[in-house]
Parts: C-alpha cells; structure tokens; sequence
DNA sequence: GGTGCCGTACCGACTGGCCGGTATGCCACG
DNA sequence: CGTGGCATACCGGCCAGTCGGTACGGCACC
C-alpha cells in the first residue's frame, strides 16, 4: 500500500477510537484529532465517517479471504485444509483484535449498500469453508448427524467472540490459542466410533 | 412483573429496534411512536434513554442468573448439572434472541457503571460456570491440556453467535440446537483415553 | 529561467438538522 | 382539590459534512 500517510494515520486513529468507544460515539473530530490531521484533508481521502469504517472491513475482509485461497490452493487431505484454515483465521483475527471488535460490533451502522457488500464476501468465505466441511462429511471424517449449518457456526463463533476473551500475553500465545480452539472444532466435528 | 403496559409497550419497541437498528440509530421519537405512546409517558417511567437499555439486560440476567441457581441446587452428577445449564442458556438465548442482539452488540454504549454493573453480573455468572468445569475437571471427566479460560470461551461463544446465524424454524428447533451445541461442547471438554 | 497556469493536497470556520432531555400544563379520578 | 399520569412545545448541544480559501509543486511556453 503505497497510500499517503495521512490516509493510513487517520484509519488507525480511527480503528483505535471505534474499538473503545464504539462508531457512534466517536466524532470525526476526535479521529482526525488523535491522527494529527484535519477534517479537511480527512474528507480529501475518504467520502463519509461511513466510508472510513467500510474501509476497515475492506482490508479484513481482503486479507482473510486471500489467506483462505492460498491455502486452499494449496490441497491436501481435507481434514489438514481445514485445520490450515481455521489456525490461520484465529490468528489472523487476534493480529487484528481491535478491527475484529470494530468489525462485529458496528456493521450495522454502515449504509444498507455496503452492509450488503459486507454480507457478500463474507458469504464467500462461508461458503468455501462450507465446501470444505462437506468434503469431510463425504468422505466419511466428519459427522453428518448435526446440521452442518450448526457445526460451521460452532467454530465461526470462536473467531466472533475472541475480542470479548483474549487478551494477548505473549506472542507464541496467539499460536497456540489458535491450535487449542481448531483442536475442540475438530474433536468435536470428527465421526465418533458409535456413529452410524 | 405488574407494571404498567406502557413501561412493557416501550421495552418492547426499544428491544424491537434496536435489534434491527441499533441502539445510537433509534431515537427515543421512534421508539415512543412505535409503543403508541409519547415522550412524556416515556420519560415518566424511565430516567433516560440509557435507563431502557440498562432494563433491559437487568431482565435478561436476573432471568439467567436464577435459571443457573436453580439448577445447580437441584445437584447431580457434574456431567448431568453443566449438560443441564448449556442447554438451558441456549434455549433461553433462543428466547430472547432480540434482546441477546441488542445486548452483545450496544453494551459499550451504556454509561460507565451501569456497564461495570453489567459486567459484575455476568462474572457472577462466569464464576459459577467456571466452578462448574473446574469440579469436573478434578473429577477427572474433563480436560485439563487447555486452559479453562479457553474452554469456557468455546461454550459462551456459542451464545453470543446465535442472533449472527439462528432463525427459528419450529418450536422444538430450539431445543435440539441446543442440545446439539451442548453435545459438541461436551464432546470437547471430555478427556481422552489417549491423555495422562 | 522566469512567468503564468493549473491541479492536488489541505485548512478550519460555519451550518443545518437532529435528538436527548425538560418545563409546563392539563385532566381524570379519588 | 391535589396528585399521579400523562401530553406538547421547546431548548441547547453536538456533529457530519460543506465550502471558500490557501499553499505549493510541476509544467508548458516564451
């Protein structure tokens, strides 16, 4: 990203107030305060309060999915994807905590327009984790006598709920965070003995 | 509760939008018209905008809080007491869904110790939950390799992640989701015959 | 190499509207 | 007739976004 400093400033500035004090009650002012601009060239980079906060998701979004495809691409036996998959989801989402709070907290205050486009690449997501899920159910690894939905939303709420837990101590803590809570997913996802 | 309906008629609407809007985004205009009531009668009842919210989560917790309680001194065997607790919040979340979104997503909005007072109830609870898993853990049933804060985490996240993918179809839809997330989280916490 | 022109980046005072909260009064009922 | 249960008009503060203006670097043309 070869973006003006004044750009990024002001994002990060904008993703720290956001994260403690929540989108509605941060002012512009305070955002450009804190980044050392002014509101002038604030609204030279970005359209509206509402932009800034989409430009966030924007990047999340961007990163998670092109880790997601790079590991897919990358093939293997199922159940070793999808444990790729969900270690680099957990750590990714702990790298960016504050944009995850910012992230489930305030998607609702976008425009009806860009919520949509939010629901749309994270349905992207979904739906190739989905895939991989389903494989594994062919395939006989997985179980198949609790709704996949309710299986997919048993790990997606880990990620969900991570800033509302996890404080970080220490930087091999994020790793193994992420091992222990892909460990549970799968443990629980895999077909037991007594199955049918 | 034999308050009056308007105080019931205005909870109800405030709950109603500001799980569909968000908090910041309905104004107590709104909320008024949809109860059939006005500003007046509103403020009659409540101190501000930020006491409905506060009614709120009072509701939900002391509902939870009595509903843990009173499972826990009916006693039983650990397994029995948490399999008993899991299912119970979950369907009670399922109850109240609106007010489990509202709740999750404009806590942050509310005033400073109204919030600390919130978060001193839900520790309450955590507390009790996490004696719970502590016991069965010395008990030997479940797993001690990941840390309890971990484990807990998995469960509440569940919770928390309903509103984001649940939509009722059916009555007992309810419970057997609950029963399933119950399993999948037990399934977890269960120690291996492979572990020391 | 000066001169004029333009585009990009930025400044910051101002405004219009919204919204939480309040002041005051009315009316029914006991 | 006074008190509880409301209605209605209004106020003051805040805040996103605007807009007229400045600073400056490049670039063409003489």
């Amino acid at each position: 990203m070869k973006d003006t400093s004044v750009a990024d400033d002001v994002t990060r500035a904008a993703v720290e107030l956001f994260a403690t004090q929540g989108y509605a009650n941060t002012s512009v002012q305070q955002i450009v305060e804190r980044a050392g601009v002014t509101k002038g060239a604030m609204y030279h980079y970005f359209e509206s309060k509402d932009d800034l906060l989409f430009a966030i998701y924007e990047r999340m979004l961007s990163l998670q999915k092109s880790h997601l495809d790079e590991i897919i691409a990358r093939g293997g036996e199922v159940d070793e994807v999808l444990r790729a998959v969900c270690v680099d989801v957990v750590e990714t989402s702990i790298e960016f905590l504050p944009e995850g709070t910012v992230f489930f907290r305030s998607q609702h205050m976008l425009s009806r327009p860009r919520q949509q486009e939010v629901v749309r690449r994270r349905r992207a997501y979904h739906d190739e984790f989905a895939a991989l899920v389903q494989r594994g159910q062919d395939e006989g690894v997985y179980r198949s006598d609790i709704p996949r939905a309710v299986l997919i939303a048993n790990f997606f709420s880990d990620v969900h709920y991570l800033s509302h837990w996890y404080h970080p101590e220490g930087q091999e803590d994020k790793t193994l965070v992420a091992e222990q809570l892909t460990d549970l997913f799968l443990t629980g996802m895999r077909r037991r003995d007594a199955d049918a």
